[in-house]
DNA sequence: TTAATATATCAAGATATCTTTATATATTAA
DNA sequence: TTAATATATAAAGATATCTTGATATATTAA
């Protein structure tokens, strides 16, 4: 129940699912990208990726200085079917912004 | 999106979701039987019951005095998934306890 | 009609969540 | 080592949700 519960959590805040879905039609994308297509604050954007980490939703593999969150790879059948009824859902997304990454 | 919140939100609790379960397994009960089973008050099961109704997993039949919930039909493949979800938790319910319909 | 019962709704305090601001940590560059 | 950059975390106010107690509505019985 407590599992189910944080999953379940994690995806009643719209900013969460605009951010999952984000991440699932970009395959990967750093924290400072997030930032920058998004528009929001950094530390909104990294609160809100770790709560969709810890619900099992994300991986995060840091790389230098970033952090890169993904899909998690695998993922249980119910979050995939959460995934799947995401992306019926019509929702517009920014295009990615990928300015940060220019060292 | 508005929809899919209002899914989501109505299973961000733990009594809802017990509540949605017990009445997945008992098929139909009434509100005073919810009570009487899990010795709440009739104010709260009544508003749980509001939401997980308005969120498209329950329907409600009145019948004389009595207000009897069940599992909407038809349901949607995703809350057929949750649902489905939900029977995997090893949540354990009370039993139903019928004594309020004894007119 | 009046009383009793079942259910729904509202108001108010308690609790949880979200946003922002400030600060901490970690990595890389100089 | 110091400065700069990317990310994470913590504190505090704002907002939303939950619980309870009181009240409203609807149906049935007397």
């Amino acid at each position: 129940m407590d599992i189910f519960l944080k999953t379940i959590g994690a995806l009643n805040d719209e900013t969460r699912v605009k951010l999952l879905y984000f991440i699932y039609k970009n395959d990967e994308v750093c924290v400072c990208e997030i930032e920058k297509s998004f528009e929001m604050i950094q530390s909104r954007v990294s609160r809100h990726l770790k709560i969709l980490k810890e619900a099992g939703f994300l991986r995060v593999e840091r790389r230098g200085k970033w952090a890169y969150y993904s899909i998690r790879s695998p993922i249980d059948t119910f979050r995939l079917q959460v995934l799947y009824e995401i992306s019926t859902l019509d929702i517009d997304l920014p295009n990615l912004k990928k300015d940060c990454v220019n060292e």
